[in-house]
DNA sequence: ACCATATGCAACCTCTTGGTTGCAAGATGG
DNA sequence: CCATCTTGCAACCAAGAGGTTGCATATGGT
């Protein structure tokens, strides 16, 4: 169950490794939900990049789209970033621990 | 200041989204310092994939090595992962004031 | 001095990524 | 109904990532 969480952080740390995507999930926190046409406004390129960032973005389970009407409107699932909190908690939990024996070793 | 801190941890992030290099990452946060022999014993890869690797983690100020003698000896540089913390906080903290904003509004 | 070990360097290969363009197609508003 | 707006789809492209192999080089032990 552990490793599971390790295994899936891996597409969410993935996604957010690249400075355009972390620009749209900054965006879509800081102004809420929106279309691409909307999105794609803010950056110096074309409408089809952004949305195959999206696509990206999604597949980590970091956005959501719906389509009411003609324009698909995108918004941030939160919850998703905690799975990159957790796996780095683990990694620095295990560090300390790490800490902990190699002090007991030079103690003894 | 933040703006630096948001560009920096895309680095970070990219490194970690791989998972052979999160593999890196936790096994040196584990069994501490590694050789690279030793570290790519654990791969189903070659050496010097697993060099590739390391230089990536250190790009991104991850890791660091250093060669006592005919072996390079890789340790974890474990204050870079506060960077990624403070990302996902600061995405997180500004989508709190983004849903205050919004209840504001509403209760308005 | 010699041999085994550990690494670095460089060339090479394949697949993916990030980006483009062009065109077709589904809503919308007058 | 028509013009417009927004999106989806597909083909295409250059560059980079991830991996391999072969060889050269430095270090350590006997």
């Amino acid at each position: 169950m552990r490793l599971l969480h390790v295994r899936d952080s891996v597409s969410v740390f993935a996604a957010l490794g690249d400075e355009t995507r972390l620009q749209i999930v900054a965006r879509l926190c800081k102004e809420g939900p929106a279309s691409i046409v909307r999105l794609s406004e803010g950056f110096a390129m074309s409408r089809q990049a952004i949305t195959k960032h999206l696509h990206v973005l999604e597949g980590a389970g970091l956005v959501r789209g719906s389509r009411p009407g003609r324009e698909s409107v995108w918004e941030l699932l939160p919850e998703r970033l905690d799975v990159a909190r957790a796996s780095l908690d683990q990694i620095s939990a295990e560090w300390d621990a790490a800490l902990g024996r190699l002090k007991d070793f030079v103690e003894k």
